[in-house]
DNA sequence: GTGAAAGCGCTAACAC
DNA sequence: GTGTTAGCGCTTTCAC
């Protein structure tokens, strides 16, 4: 039970200063060879380590930096983190990851909580609540003191600091005109309630491409999920209502559950029905037919908004000016869309 | 761009002493109502905030837990974070993530920078590599710096220290006995190389079954993947090779794999094929058929963890008395086997 | 070459 | 009631 050392135990035992201990260990220039090694010799068989809180304190910036994300039981959300430690780690960074678990008063607990000092900056997927609320004044806030923040996916106007998204509506009008290529303009569409940005601009793509083809918008054919406990329901209803033959759905997990609604009825799939998810997860990947998605690169979504944050850190004159990168997305076939 | 507002500014500005500006915001007796209510009105005012350093630096104690994990996008690391922020954040802790990547260079990085100061205690889950290495002095060093550590999951003798595990022996026995009390004798297990320590345990648990039933080892029914790229390989060979009428999984990844083979050979699970895998994700749920799997609890492991470990930071006198809770399973029955 | 001293933001024992 | 002081562990300027 040996607390950790300090530079004043060193100097204590060594019976020099503090501070001559401390430039030892920095290589100064200033100390002597003799007393520079014989200082050195002795943190490193006592495993000397320098205490990062003093650090932080003295420096006013923690190398470490906050995320905030929705929910982490999720691939899209694990693999952005994997990418922002890919990246922070690289740097020296640490990173510490909060959960706002969809709450709004969640995500402004975690924010402020952190805010005081312990980090240098953050990451931020906006939480259900927050973006239905429209309250984002703990985000201003935190910008105003000067902390940095990159937002991602679930990203708001209201708020000016750096993006990172993907193009939803573009994203989606890709895989309507695959669709609509191969004569098959009865498509359905799985969505989320429209204060749910991505879901809002992907049912946005959605609409224009049709329009586009002189389509009809059949408003029966777009299914809003407002809650997931009332997903197969809403789906079933679809299925006994309406006649289509493809399904875009704007996760996976309800490309999966239409998937399995089709299969359980006998639909054949790819020939009855194309079906085209969102996020390449897992579940797309192992289902039976596996599903075709629009791939996000979560990982370079993770890796980008760490970059533009550690730029934002490490940059000395602070210019105001924000960007908002868009990720390219890539359609992949997999099972459930006929080429 | 205003700067944190402190103590002394605050002081400064009121024309009083540090001393008291910090007593005040206490509410202490000593401090007079009305200088008391002017502070803390102009504190309020202008929103300040501790500086979260500063008080870990004097404290001793930064109210945050690390958590090591080998993963992040696998759904039961994912749940057991879940668990673990759920009561971290109830106790007012934060909790800092690391992923290793099956690394053990990572993984002791990792450790040893935030072991200096950054954190109050350890939740870890090994990394294959470590395992492999069976080289842990990354971690009994921390332990005898006197740092509180938890491990879960992926744990080893070595190490004395509080353990969250479930009993995987005991876990594996009740698939197998499941299947052979539905006259499934012939039971292929695919499992990983032994280093790991659960594959290790339900090897044990699928051998000692069948011997307690007098059902002799095949050992080419037993399927070791050390590398995951070889996994398909590895079962197509045993598809190709082998008879079998039931099989089980030692994750739900080789589980589905194994599923969409024999899916696409044309056996019919679960009359021609049983199959059973651990851990229940959203591959399991979501897959078809679904994945009859035996479930983990990982939320109830992470919850657990952390509590473990925040009992030993927040317990005054200091006993060397350290436990291993055994987390339940249960075998959930979906679609793979037949009831 | 080495060391004393100040300061990062806060607390607490001890004066006054 | 309020202020002074020392100290958490470290860095850095400035004396010696």
């Amino acid at each position: 039970m040996k607390k950790n050392l300090t530079l004043k135990q060193i100097a204590k035992e060594l019976e020099v200063s503090v501070s001559t201990v401390s430039k030892a260990l920095k290589n100064s220039e200033e100390i002597s060879e003799s007393t520079r090694q014989k200082i050195q010799a002795f943190a490193k068989l006592y495993n000397y380590k320098p205490n990062n809180i003093a650090l932080s304190l003295k420096n006013r910036k923690t190398k470490t930096i906050a995320v905030i994300i929705p929910e982490i039981v999720h691939h899209f959300f694990a693999m952005v983190i994997s990418g922002i430690e890919s990246v922070a780690n690289k740097s020296g960074y640490n990173v510490i990851i909060c959960i706002s678990n969809e709450s709004y008063e969640r995500e402004v607990i975690n924010i402020e909580m952190l805010a005081s000092g312990s980090i240098d900056g953050f990451i931020i997927s906006l939480a259900k609540e927050s973006q239905e609320k429209k309250d984002y004044h703990h985000i201003k806030e935190v910008i105003n003191q000067g902390m940095p923040v990159v937002m991602f996916d679930r990203v708001t106007r209201e708020v000016y600091t750096d993006k990172v998204i993907i193009d939803d509506v573009l994203a989606t009008q890709e895989a309507i005109q695959f669709l609509l290529s191969k004569q098959r303009k009865d498509i359905a569409f799985i969505t989320t309630p429209d204060y749910i940005s991505v879901g809002r601009l992907r049912t946005e793509g959605y609409t224009k491409m049709l329009l586009q083809n002189d389509i009809e918008i059949n408003e029966d054919l777009i299914v809003r999920i407002a809650n997931e406990e009332e997903l197969i329901t809403q789906l079933e209803h679809l299925f006994d209502t309406q006649k289509f033959n493809a399904l875009v759905a704007v996760n996976e997990l309800y490309a999966v559950a239409a998937l399995k609604i089709a299969l359980k009825r006998g639909i054949k799939v790819p020939d009855e029905l194309n079906i085209i998810g969102f996020t390449d997860g897992i579940i797309s990947q192992h289902s039976t037919p596996a599903i075709s998605t629009i791939k996000q690169n979560a990982f370079k979504m993770g890796e980008i908004s760490a970059k533009l944050l550690i730029n934002k850190l490490e940059e000395e004159n602070e210019h105001e000016h924000y960007i908002t990168e868009v990720i390219g997305t890539e359609l992949l076939h997999r099972e459930t869309t006929s080429l």
